[in-house]
DNA sequence: TATTGTTATACTCTATAACTATA
DNA sequence: TATAGTTATAGAGTATAACAATA
């Protein structure tokens, strides 16, 4: 994690400072989560199935952008803390539940999300602040083609 | 039964929006280099020696944030591609340097990421525009405390 | 036919520890 | 002592192909 950043003639793009604060501040809730023994898919994964019921695997892939086949090692292992459990809606698809521990765990991990989002959104000046979400939500909106 | 596809919760939070944007503009401008061969890293390295004269390996990775044993693979690949050569400073440094063919895939880089920054700029809604950069070196300026 | 869950696999990026040669 | 370059390695994240069972 970059503790100081020297003089960097690359700074003026916006694409290469995108990547820069973005990993910067991945790196940053990485850390804060550790305590939790969850990484940022895991709290992701948390956080949405608390939101919305009968949540498939691929359901969750399709929304947090994850691809079905890298969603299983995830959940299993949130199984495994036993943070989730899977309820079968029929006999192809299961939903993913939070057990009553993971429904603690989110509770923390909401706290800590909480927390960085705030510190992250006090470290830009006033006058961009209100800017910064619409614009970032431009930007996913659609992709940029040539 | 097709099941609704509801939007994702987790796009109020700036620090998630932060990343999926990231993510998303990264693998766009990714797939614009394929065709030079070159991925970010090597994008970028090539662009700074440009502008820096005399970058020893360590020095590039301080200032782009990379490991200074993950610069060895990146070098080297530069090197085999005839892009960049290594010019001794001491008998302990090496300066990184471009080769003349190194300089003629630099000019075809900075188009292709000129065109790449100016679409991603283009995306974001003219009243957010100009808060966007400011908002991201606010960022990496600093780490961002608990 | 299309989709769900899964296995296997591979590639990239990143992080750390340790070694050597030199400043 | 500290730094430059390197090697080796391991953990993540991500991507694709393929398969069986079911919708």
């Amino acid at each position: 994690m970059p503790r100081v950043m020297p003089d960097d003639p690359l700074n003026e793009l916006p694409g290469y400072a995108l990547r820069r604060a973005a990993n910067a501040m991945m790196a940053e809730l990485t850390a804060r989560l550790v305590p939790l023994d969850l990484r940022i898919s895991d709290a992701s994964v948390l956080m949405l199935i608390a939101e919305r019921t009968d949540m498939t695997s691929s359901d969750i892939g399709k929304v947090l952008d994850i691809q079905r086949a890298n969603m299983v090692p995830l959940l299993n292992r949130l199984e495994a803390a036993g943070l989730i459990a899977r309820k079968p809606i029929d006999r192809k698809s299961q939903a993913v539940v939070l057990t009553p521990e993971g429904r603690e765990r989110l509770a923390d991990t909401r706290a800590i999300v909480t927390c960085f989002e705030d510190d992250l959104m006090a470290r830009i000046p006033d006058e961009h602040r209100p800017h910064f979400l619409p614009a970032l939500r431009a930007l996913v909106g659609q992709p940029v083609d040539p």
